[in-house]
DNA sequence: GCCCAGGCCATTT
DNA sequence: AAATGGCATGGG
């Protein structure tokens, strides 16, 4: 076990982990406890200090980064927000968004557990996201332990985290059983691409070294996986910060807030769009808009009224 | 019961 | 090429 401080002034650990980009984090005293990969951490964040509370495995220990190292990149401490932020597009809507998401980071989760969340993504809210990805942690994967060593470490008694199964360990698993794990329809491409990588059809690894428009297509071609998802994998596994994924929430946004009225706007054209406006960063600019819309929803009550209720608002103030 | 959700896919126009 | 409907499940 190892505790490490790092200063981490500029980031938002609360929002980072609660911003529909990784599911699996839960809160433990004052902090949060889940995998890196399979390492267990606490993490917490003291004023500009990260802490991080956590073991390495015990194999290999010698190639093994250290915690630092794991907590410094799995988080992308190293982005620089400044430069991404002044790089961004800077109209009304984007400056909100990113004036409401300071500090909040796209981090780099390992590829195969990202590919098989965002496959049990699709048509779930992210609490049912939540659910899932914590049973097939529970059914299937590592069981590990975190003793925290003093009451420094604000976190409480010891957590069991569980790491994330293998491709190769939900292959070998059922259909039947993805489906107790409330996978519904999903639960066949999962078992299906995890079998691709489990029998060396795929690697996941391999595909790092090809250009965006290739892995995209790559991605797409494995069962479950659309221009969504893959775009979701590419930027949150990859770190293909162009990468921008158009869900329902950011289709939302962009009909309603860059092309408000207009009636013919097909996906097609809202891609061209994005890939043309959004730039470099575009994937941030995409995270910050999803996060920041997502948040605004809860205060108006009624979801579907939402849009009337914001304009007859409008209306009525006039 | 209704609505919707970080969509994908086969089928039809 | 673009629109449409089915798909499993759970929360509000």
């Amino acid at each position: 076990m190892w505790l490490t401080e790092i200063p981490a002034p500029d980031f938002d650990l609360a929002m980072t982990l609660d911003s529909g980009q990784v599911f699996h984090w839960e809160t433990a005293g004052k902090g949060f406890v889940g995998a890196i990969g399979d390492c267990p951490v606490y993490v917490e964040k003291d004023r500009n200090i990260l802490r991080a509370f956590g073991s390495v495995l015990k194999l290999d220990r010698l190639k093994r980064p250290s915690l630092r190292k794991i907590v410094s990149q799995y988080f992308a401490l190293d982005h620089s927000l400044a430069e991404i932020c002044a790089s961004l597009p800077r109209d009304p809507v984007m400056n909100a968004a990113k004036h409401f998401c300071r500090g909040l980071r796209i981090i780099r989760q390992p590829k195969w557990e990202c590919l098989a969340t965002f496959i049990c993504s699709s048509m779930k809210q992210i609490a049912h996201i939540r659910q899932i990805s914590r049973k097939l942690r529970e059914r299937f994967g590592q069981a590990r332990k975190i003793n925290p060593p003093s009451p420094r470490l604000r976190c409480g008694e010891a957590i069991t985290v569980f790491t994330f199964p293998s491709a190769e360990r939900i292959a070998a698993s059922s259909e039947k059983a993805l489906h107790r794990c409330a996978l519904g329809y999903r639960a066949k491409n999962l078992l299906a691409t995890s079998r691709l990588i489990a029998n060396r059809d795929l690697d996941l690894e391999q595909l790092a070294r090809m250009a965006d428009v290739d892995l995209h297509a790559k991605l797409c071609a494995l069962p479950g996986v659309g221009a969504k998802v893959a775009n979701c994998v590419m930027l949150f596994a990859y770190e293909r910060l162009r990468a921008f994924p158009i869900d329902v929430w950011i289709e939302r946004v962009l009909r309603e807030q860059y092309f408000p009225g207009k009636r013919k706007l097909n996906v097609g054209r809202l891609r061209a769009f994005t890939e043309e406006y959004f730039g470099d960063h575009g994937g941030y600019a995409q995270q910050y808009l999803f996060h920041h819309a997502r948040m605004s929803m809860g205060r108006s009550k009624s979801k579907v009224s939402g849009r009337r209720g914001a304009e007859s608002l409008s209306r009525s103030r006039a």
